[in-house]
DNA sequence: CGAATTTGACCCTA
DNA sequence: TAGGGTCAAATTCG
Protein backbone atom coordinates (compact mmCIF):
# COMPACT_ATOMS: atom_id res chain seq x y z
CA UNK A 1 0.00 0.00 0.00
CA UNK A 2 2.80 2.53 0.91
CA UNK A 3 5.19 0.62 -0.67
CA UNK A 4 4.80 2.61 -4.16
CA UNK A 5 4.01 5.12 -5.65
CA UNK A 6 0.85 3.95 -8.42
CA UNK A 7 2.79 5.50 -11.39
CA UNK A 8 5.37 2.87 -10.88
CA UNK A 9 3.58 0.04 -10.90
CA UNK A 10 2.19 -1.80 -14.07
CA UNK A 11 -0.06 -3.73 -14.05
CA UNK A 12 -1.45 -6.79 -16.16
CA UNK A 13 -4.25 -6.27 -18.13
CA UNK A 14 -7.50 -7.02 -16.99
CA UNK A 15 -8.34 -9.76 -18.10
CA UNK A 16 -5.20 -11.29 -17.79
CA UNK A 17 -5.16 -10.59 -13.94
CA UNK A 18 -8.51 -11.96 -13.85
CA UNK A 19 -6.90 -15.34 -14.84
CA UNK A 20 -4.06 -15.47 -12.21
CA UNK A 21 -6.55 -14.31 -9.76
CA UNK A 22 -8.88 -17.34 -10.20
CA UNK A 23 -5.83 -19.32 -10.39
CA UNK A 24 -4.67 -18.50 -7.19
CA UNK A 25 -8.19 -19.13 -5.56
CA UNK A 26 -8.40 -22.86 -7.10
CA UNK A 27 -4.72 -22.79 -5.57
CA UNK A 28 -6.57 -21.73 -1.98
CA UNK A 29 -9.05 -24.36 -2.82
CA UNK A 30 -6.48 -26.65 -3.31
CA UNK A 31 -4.34 -26.12 -0.24
CA UNK A 32 -7.65 -26.49 1.89
CA UNK A 33 -8.50 -29.98 0.39
CA UNK A 34 -4.88 -30.73 1.31
CA UNK A 35 -5.38 -30.04 4.33
CA UNK A 36 -8.88 -31.57 5.15
CA UNK A 37 -6.29 -34.61 4.21
CA UNK A 38 -3.86 -33.55 6.38
CA UNK A 39 -6.13 -33.44 9.25
CA UNK A 40 -6.34 -37.04 8.94
CA UNK A 41 -2.52 -37.83 10.04
CA UNK A 42 -2.35 -39.62 13.68
CA UNK A 43 0.28 -37.80 15.05
CA UNK A 44 0.22 -34.73 16.54
CA UNK A 45 3.51 -33.08 15.49
CA UNK A 46 3.56 -33.97 11.72
CA UNK A 47 -0.19 -33.02 11.44
CA UNK A 48 0.48 -29.54 13.46
CA UNK A 49 3.54 -28.70 11.15
CA UNK A 50 1.91 -29.54 7.72
CA UNK A 51 -1.26 -27.75 8.49
CA UNK A 52 0.50 -24.86 9.24
CA UNK A 53 2.50 -25.07 6.21
CA UNK A 54 -0.35 -25.74 4.51
CA UNK A 55 -2.36 -22.71 5.95
CA UNK A 56 0.65 -20.71 4.98
CA UNK A 57 0.21 -21.62 1.38
CA UNK A 58 -3.71 -21.16 1.54
CA UNK A 59 -3.00 -17.67 2.85
CA UNK A 60 0.00 -16.82 0.74
CA UNK A 61 -2.35 -17.47 -1.76
CA UNK A 62 -5.44 -15.61 -0.66
CA UNK A 63 -3.37 -12.85 -0.25
CA UNK A 64 -2.05 -12.32 -3.45
CA UNK A 65 -5.03 -12.91 -5.19
CA UNK A 66 -6.73 -9.97 -2.97
CA UNK A 67 -4.32 -7.94 -3.56
CA UNK A 68 -4.45 -8.15 -7.20
CA UNK A 69 -8.36 -7.68 -7.03
CA UNK A 70 -7.30 -4.26 -4.50
CA UNK A 71 -5.18 -3.40 -7.34
CA UNK A 72 -7.58 -3.57 -9.81
CA UNK A 73 -10.02 -1.61 -7.68
CA UNK A 74 -7.51 1.11 -7.63
CA UNK A 75 -6.64 1.52 -10.85
CA UNK A 76 -10.37 0.84 -11.78
CA UNK A 77 -11.14 4.00 -9.27
CA UNK A 78 -10.55 7.56 -10.38
CA UNK A 79 -9.35 8.95 -7.43
CA UNK A 80 -5.17 9.41 -6.73
CA UNK A 81 -5.49 10.94 -3.27
CA UNK A 82 -4.12 8.13 -0.84
CA UNK A 83 -5.88 9.82 1.75
CA UNK A 84 -8.71 8.33 0.60
CA UNK A 85 -7.09 5.42 0.77
CA UNK A 86 -6.17 5.80 3.75
CA UNK A 87 -10.15 6.61 4.67
CA UNK A 88 -11.14 3.37 3.09
CA UNK A 89 -8.90 1.60 5.51
CA UNK A 90 -9.50 3.54 8.35
CA UNK A 91 -13.20 2.48 8.23
CA UNK A 92 -13.26 -0.84 9.23
CA UNK A 93 -10.32 -0.77 11.01
CA UNK A 94 -10.51 0.28 13.84
CA UNK A 95 -12.47 -2.41 15.51
CA UNK A 96 -15.62 -0.30 17.28
CA UNK A 97 -16.24 1.35 14.00
CA UNK A 98 -15.65 4.58 15.81
CA UNK A 99 -13.15 7.32 14.78
CA UNK A 100 -12.73 6.27 10.93
CA UNK A 101 -12.24 9.43 9.87
CA UNK A 102 -9.33 10.22 12.62
CA UNK A 103 -8.05 6.95 12.21
CA UNK A 104 -7.28 8.09 8.65
CA UNK A 105 -5.28 10.94 9.29
CA UNK A 106 -3.28 8.85 11.94
CA UNK A 107 -2.37 6.58 9.29
CA UNK A 108 -1.53 9.00 6.95
CA UNK A 109 1.02 10.56 9.34
CA UNK A 110 2.11 7.34 10.88
CA UNK A 111 3.40 6.73 6.97
CA UNK A 112 4.96 9.60 6.78
CA UNK A 113 6.69 9.52 10.29
CA UNK A 114 8.17 5.95 9.36
CA UNK A 115 11.53 6.97 7.67
CA UNK A 116 14.91 6.31 8.22
CA UNK A 117 17.05 8.44 10.09
CA UNK A 118 18.07 10.14 7.51
CA UNK A 119 14.59 10.46 5.39
CA UNK A 120 14.83 7.64 3.76
CA UNK A 121 11.84 5.24 3.01
CA UNK A 122 11.26 2.14 5.04
CA UNK A 123 10.05 -1.16 3.63
CA UNK A 124 6.43 -1.43 5.37
CA UNK A 125 4.37 -4.06 4.67
CA UNK A 126 0.66 -4.95 6.32
CA UNK A 127 -0.83 -7.91 6.91
CA UNK A 128 -4.01 -9.04 7.82
CA UNK A 129 -3.49 -12.19 10.24
CA UNK A 130 -5.52 -14.09 13.11
CA UNK A 131 -1.63 -15.57 14.52
CA UNK A 132 0.27 -12.32 14.58
CA UNK A 133 3.15 -14.39 15.85
CA UNK A 134 3.24 -17.14 13.32
CA UNK A 135 5.69 -15.70 10.82
CA UNK A 136 8.78 -17.94 11.75
CA UNK A 137 10.61 -15.00 13.06
CA UNK A 138 11.74 -14.39 16.76
CA UNK A 139 10.14 -11.48 18.18
CA UNK A 140 11.00 -9.35 21.21
CA UNK A 141 8.29 -7.04 22.15
CA UNK A 142 9.53 -3.70 23.67
CA UNK A 143 5.88 -0.93 24.19
CA UNK A 144 2.84 -1.29 24.06
CA UNK A 145 0.57 1.83 23.61
CA UNK A 146 -3.48 2.70 23.56
CA UNK A 147 -3.63 4.17 20.23
CA UNK A 148 -6.20 7.07 19.44
CA UNK A 149 -9.15 5.88 18.92
CA UNK A 150 -8.42 2.27 18.39
CA UNK A 151 -10.00 -0.27 20.62
CA UNK A 152 -7.19 -2.84 20.78
CA UNK A 153 -3.61 -1.05 21.99
CA UNK A 154 -0.86 -1.43 19.51
CA UNK A 155 2.04 -3.76 20.31
CA UNK A 156 5.88 -3.42 19.46
CA UNK A 157 8.08 -5.89 18.88
CA UNK A 158 11.56 -6.01 17.30
CA UNK A 159 13.56 -8.77 15.97
CA UNK A 160 14.96 -10.90 18.95
CA UNK A 161 18.29 -11.12 17.00
CA UNK A 162 18.32 -7.17 16.73
CA UNK A 163 21.20 -6.78 19.09
CA UNK A 164 22.81 -9.65 18.22
CA UNK A 165 23.13 -9.55 14.05
CA UNK A 166 21.56 -5.95 14.06
CA UNK A 167 18.55 -7.01 12.51
CA UNK A 168 16.46 -4.29 11.74
CA UNK A 169 13.48 -5.49 11.70
CA UNK A 170 10.19 -4.56 13.79
CA UNK A 171 6.38 -5.39 13.34
CA UNK A 172 3.26 -3.97 15.13
CA UNK A 173 0.87 -5.62 15.83
CA UNK A 174 -2.50 -4.46 16.14
CA UNK A 175 -5.89 -5.86 16.92
CA UNK A 176 -8.52 -5.18 14.50
CA UNK A 177 -11.45 -6.60 15.98
CA UNK A 178 -13.24 -8.86 18.91
CA UNK A 179 -14.36 -11.42 16.71
CA UNK A 180 -13.60 -15.42 17.72
CA UNK A 181 -10.53 -15.67 16.17
CA UNK A 182 -9.81 -11.71 16.57
CA UNK A 183 -7.92 -10.41 13.51
CA UNK A 184 -4.58 -8.40 14.00
CA UNK A 185 -2.95 -5.81 11.49
CA UNK A 186 0.34 -6.56 11.54
CA UNK A 187 2.91 -3.98 10.00
CA UNK A 188 6.16 -5.01 9.27
CA UNK A 189 8.94 -2.16 8.75
CA UNK A 190 12.27 -3.09 7.70
CA UNK A 191 13.60 -6.90 6.19
CA UNK A 192 15.18 -9.15 8.45
CA UNK A 193 18.87 -9.45 7.92
CA UNK A 194 19.08 -12.24 10.53
CA UNK A 195 16.50 -14.62 8.75
CA UNK A 196 19.63 -16.83 7.23
CA UNK A 197 21.46 -16.54 10.60
CA UNK A 198 19.57 -19.20 12.98
CA UNK A 199 19.21 -22.46 11.97
CA UNK A 200 15.85 -24.14 13.44
CA UNK A 201 18.02 -25.53 16.70
CA UNK A 202 19.00 -22.08 17.42
CA UNK A 203 15.47 -20.61 18.35
CA UNK A 204 15.52 -19.86 22.49
CA UNK A 205 12.11 -21.67 22.76
CA UNK A 206 12.23 -24.64 20.95
CA UNK A 207 8.07 -25.09 20.80
CA UNK A 208 8.70 -26.46 17.69
CA UNK A 209 8.26 -30.23 19.18
CA UNK A 210 8.25 -32.84 16.92
CA UNK A 211 8.65 -30.68 13.43
CA UNK A 212 11.72 -29.18 13.79
CA UNK A 213 12.55 -29.23 10.10
CA UNK A 214 9.89 -27.36 9.80
CA UNK A 215 10.43 -25.42 12.92
CA UNK A 216 10.96 -22.03 11.27
CA UNK A 217 7.30 -21.62 10.44
CA UNK A 218 6.18 -22.99 13.39
CA UNK A 219 8.51 -20.49 15.82
CA UNK A 220 5.43 -19.79 18.10
CA UNK A 221 7.53 -17.40 20.70
CA UNK A 222 5.94 -16.36 23.43
CA UNK A 223 3.84 -13.43 23.73
CA UNK A 224 1.46 -11.92 25.81
CA UNK A 225 -2.09 -13.19 26.17
CA UNK A 226 -3.48 -9.63 25.38
CA UNK A 227 -1.54 -9.05 22.20
CA UNK A 228 -1.34 -12.02 20.73
CA UNK A 229 -4.75 -14.10 21.03
CA UNK A 230 -2.99 -16.35 17.96
CA UNK A 231 -0.81 -17.79 20.31
CA UNK A 232 -2.70 -18.47 23.31
CA UNK A 233 -5.43 -20.08 21.05
CA UNK A 234 -2.95 -22.44 19.75
CA UNK A 235 -1.80 -23.05 22.66
CA UNK A 236 -5.13 -23.71 24.54
CA UNK A 237 -5.29 -25.98 21.61
CA UNK A 238 -2.06 -27.67 22.27
CA UNK A 239 -3.29 -28.57 25.80
CA UNK A 240 -6.60 -29.71 24.77
CA UNK A 241 -4.48 -32.28 22.50
CA UNK A 242 -6.06 -30.58 19.50
CA UNK A 243 -4.51 -30.45 16.15
CA UNK A 244 -2.97 -26.83 15.58
CA UNK A 245 -4.79 -25.61 12.98
CA UNK A 246 -3.66 -22.04 11.73
CA UNK A 247 -7.12 -20.81 10.15
CA UNK A 248 -6.90 -19.98 6.52
CA UNK A 249 -9.54 -17.84 5.26
CA UNK A 250 -11.68 -16.97 1.99
CA UNK A 251 -11.06 -13.21 0.46
CA UNK A 252 -14.44 -12.69 1.58
CA UNK A 253 -13.96 -13.99 4.84
CA UNK A 254 -10.89 -11.32 4.49
CA UNK A 255 -12.51 -8.98 3.31
CA UNK A 256 -15.38 -8.61 5.42
CA UNK A 257 -12.60 -7.77 8.17
CA UNK A 258 -11.12 -5.05 6.39
CA UNK A 259 -10.97 -2.97 2.47
CA UNK A 260 -7.36 -3.35 3.53
CA UNK A 261 -5.63 -5.39 0.60
CA UNK A 262 -4.25 -8.17 2.12
CA UNK A 263 -0.64 -8.17 1.79
CA UNK A 264 1.58 -10.78 3.40
CA UNK A 265 4.71 -10.67 1.10
CA UNK A 266 6.28 -12.47 3.61
CA UNK A 267 4.34 -15.64 3.67
CA UNK A 268 4.68 -15.57 -0.30
CA UNK A 269 8.38 -15.51 0.36
CA UNK A 270 7.87 -18.44 2.98
CA UNK A 271 6.14 -20.49 0.16
CA UNK A 272 8.96 -20.04 -1.69
CA UNK A 273 10.96 -21.50 0.68
CA UNK A 274 8.59 -24.36 1.67
CA UNK A 275 8.50 -25.38 -2.29
CA UNK A 276 12.43 -25.01 -2.67
CA UNK A 277 11.85 -27.48 0.37
CA UNK A 278 9.97 -29.52 -0.55
CA UNK A 279 11.48 -29.91 -4.07
CA UNK A 280 14.90 -30.80 -2.36
CA UNK A 281 13.50 -33.68 -0.05
CA UNK A 282 9.73 -34.07 -0.40
CA UNK A 283 8.33 -34.89 2.72
CA UNK A 284 10.70 -32.34 4.77
CA UNK A 285 10.82 -33.63 8.00
CA UNK A 286 12.01 -37.28 9.14
C1' DC B 1 18.49 -16.98 37.79
C1' DG B 2 18.27 -15.47 33.21
C1' DA B 3 15.22 -14.13 29.71
C1' DA B 4 11.05 -12.08 28.25
C1' DT B 5 7.25 -8.99 29.12
C1' DT B 6 4.98 -5.03 31.13
C1' DT B 7 4.33 -0.32 31.70
C1' DG B 8 5.06 4.47 32.69
C1' DA B 9 8.11 8.10 31.28
C1' DC B 10 10.45 10.34 27.87
C1' DC B 11 11.50 11.83 23.06
C1' DC B 12 10.36 13.20 18.47
C1' DT B 13 7.47 14.79 14.84
C1' DA B 14 3.62 17.09 12.76
C1' DT C 1 0.54 20.34 22.10
C1' DA C 2 -1.09 15.79 20.93
C1' DG C 3 -0.03 11.43 19.65
C1' DG C 4 3.02 7.72 18.14
C1' DG C 5 7.36 5.33 19.01
C1' DT C 6 11.06 3.90 22.13
C1' DC C 7 13.50 3.23 26.44
C1' DA C 8 14.40 1.08 30.62
C1' DA C 9 13.29 -0.29 35.35
C1' DA C 10 10.21 -3.42 37.46
C1' DT C 11 7.89 -7.58 37.20
C1' DT C 12 6.80 -12.15 35.67
C1' DC C 13 7.81 -16.57 33.90
C1' DG C 14 10.13 -20.93 32.82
Amino acid sequence: MAMRPKSEMSPPPSDQRDAVIEELRKGAQLADCLRQQLELIPELGRRSAALANVSNISTALVSSASMLESNREQYSCSSSDPGVAAYAAGASGSGGGTGARNGAIARTRKAKHRRGTHGEELPIREVLTETPENDGFHWRKYGEKKILNAVFPRSYYRCGYSDEHRCPAKKLVQQQNNSDPPVFMVTMINDHTCSSLFPADDQPHSSSNSATANSQVLDFTKASPSSAAGVWRLKKEEDAGMSVTVPSYTHDELASYSSLPLLSPKEWEMEMEMKSLFSHHSGGGT
